[in-house]
DNA sequence: GGTAAGATCAGC
DNA sequence: CTGATCTTACCT
């Protein structure tokens, strides 16, 4: 019943997920840093920097679906990244798991990501999935379900500080990203190149 | 059937 | 700052 908690719009649900604990196999985290992302122009989170913006393909079918599921991605041909998929059935968005720290199975986590300090095995989308071992094979898996390999526990809402997206190019200047202060895990901000100048339309 | 672009990371 | 390396979407 947890999934209904996230059946809303995606900052909320990017602000829930902070401090949540996300579970694959041995190795657990608790997420730090997320990001949400909207859909379609003519939806009610209408965002040019979501995957979902020109509509419903194979690929983003799942920000599309129910509330609780799994959207994975791969990024530049080498990393995947994962994201939380919110909202009713039928509106696009999710949240971007963007930073977490191992709390358990760090032995098996630090032996896939090799040499990194501890703070930095799960920072950064890429390496978040790297360490836990999330793959495109978890795309669509439900977190809320038993057996479906992947889960996350909510926990209690917990402050947050908020500024822009990191690497975007469109809508550079919303605020749709959330971490916990003072984490180590928080990765840095970096404007995309991309992105026009601060203060650009949004 | 070809190609441009991308919500990244690591290494100069 | 640049290269790695692959999937998707959109064009012809």
């Amino acid at each position: 019943m947890s999934a209904n908690e996230l059946s809303t719009d995606p900052v909320t649900a990017a602000r829930r997920l902070l401090g949540a604990v996300l579970t694959v196999g041995p190795v657990s985290a608790r997420i730090v840093e997320t990001e949400a992302y909207g859909g379609p122009p003519d939806g009610p989170w209408a965002d040019a920097a979501a995957h979902s913006y020109r509509g419903a393909t194979p690929r983003n079918a799942v920000m599309f679906g129910p509330p609780g599921r799994l959207y994975t991605y791969r990024s530049h041909g080498i990393h995947v990244c994962a994201n939380v998929s919110c909202g009713p059935d039928g509106s696009a968005a999710a949240v971007l798991l963007r930073a977490a720290m191992i709390e358990t199975g760090y032995d098996a986590a630090a032996a896939r990501r090799g040499a990194a300090s501890a703070d930095a095995l799960a920072r950064g989308p890429g390496n978040l999935c790297a360490a836990l071992g999330i793959t495109m094979e978890h795309n669509g898996a439900d977190l809320f379900a038993v057996g479906s390999g992947v889960a996350v526990r909510l926990g209690e809402p917990c402050r947050h500080e908020s500024g822009p997206r990191v690497g975007v190019s469109r809508a550079a200047d919303r605020p749709w990203r959330f971490w916990v202060p003072g984490s180590a895990a928080v990765s840095a901000y970096r404007r995309s190149p991309r992105a026009p100048r601060a203060g650009g339309s949004d």
